[in-house]
DNA sequence: GGGTGATGCTGAG
DNA sequence: TCAGCCTCACCCC
């Protein structure tokens, strides 16, 4: 579940489990072998997050790039770890913890200047830079697209999908369709922050909950039933929780993308 | 057991 | 703009 809050859920949780040690590092699958043994018994420095993307520091001077891309996942063993199957690219252990990579798009190992360029191409990140808001809003001023497909671009704002963009517009009442260079500093401003916590929740939580209890009838977010934890992603056709028009749906930036056309007038 | 779609992104044309 | 790539949960038969 590869959004902005899953990658860095990802470097806090394996950062506790593996930082500090040397590893084991292996490729069950074979598709990194030769970066797999380059890292073998070296110790991991640290883990970072950036947007989608995510860099493991080694003590050999190495940084190892992952980017899960649609399908690709973590699983962390603390105890009885089962074996890896034929499917896992990367696998990394140490006394107390086994994590298990599978089906990412990228696996390599980086040089400093493929890490610059990939930190040149890509926008601010709300997780990792809370205050870049005018950065955020300087980037949307200079693109003339729809807000919709403004999310998605990772030049834009790192770490934002499909879930959040959605998710996001309908909470700040902007239409998808508006061009982003023409929302107004406020818009700008109450998209980044609302942005910046709906990520820092997921990445609490471990999952994608933007439903306010009251708009459900419970008491605490925690409490919302797995079907209604979001207001308006997938939910063509169904009445929206908070006016009861019905969810619309359209394709923007070759993605589904679903709105609300009373609580997000155009 | 087969088909499908998915929270992503790139490169060819 | 579109095909292609990575994997698996879920649906339907």
């Amino acid at each position: 579940m590869p959004e902005g809050h899953t990658i860095h859920r990802q470097a806090r949780l394996q950062r506790a489990a593996l930082a500090g040690e040397r590893l084991r590092i292996w490729s069950p699958q074979g598709r990194f072998a030769a970066g797999a043994a380059r890292l073998d018994g070296r110790e991991l420095d640290d883990i970072e997050a950036l947007g989608k993307h995510l860099l493991y520091r080694w003590d050999s001077g190495d940084t190892l790039h992952v980017h899960l891309g649609l399908f690709g996942k973590f699983k962390t063993f603390k105890s009885d770890p089962p074996p890896p199957t034929e499917m896992t690219r990367l696998a990394m252990a140490n006394h107390r913890a086994v994590v298990y990579l599978a089906g990412p798009t990228i696996c390599e190992l980086i040089t400093p200047e493929d890490e610059d360029g990939l930190r040149t191409r890509i926008g601010p990140d709300p997780l990792a830079e809370p205050r870049a808001g005018r950065r955020f809003a300087g980037n949307l001023s200079r693109r003339r697209i729809p807000i919709g497909a403004a999310l998605l671009d990772q030049q834009i704002v790192a770490g934002v999908g499909n879930v959040y963009r959605a998710e996001v517009l309908f909470k700040c009442g902007i239409a998808p369709q508006r061009p982003a260079d023409q929302l107004d500093g406020s818009d700008a401003s109450a998209l980044w922050s609302i942005i910046k916590s709906e990520l820092r929740a997921g990445e609490t939580a471990g999952r994608i909950v933007t439903v306010g209890p009251n708009d459900v009838g419970v008491r605490a977010r925690k409490d919302i039933p797995p079907q209604e934890r979001l207001y308006v992603y997938k939910r063509d056709g169904r009445p929206c929780r908070r006016c009861g028009d019905m969810v619309l749906r359209t394709e923007m930036a070759n993605r589904l993308i679903w709105w609300c056309p009373t609580c997000q007038p155009c």
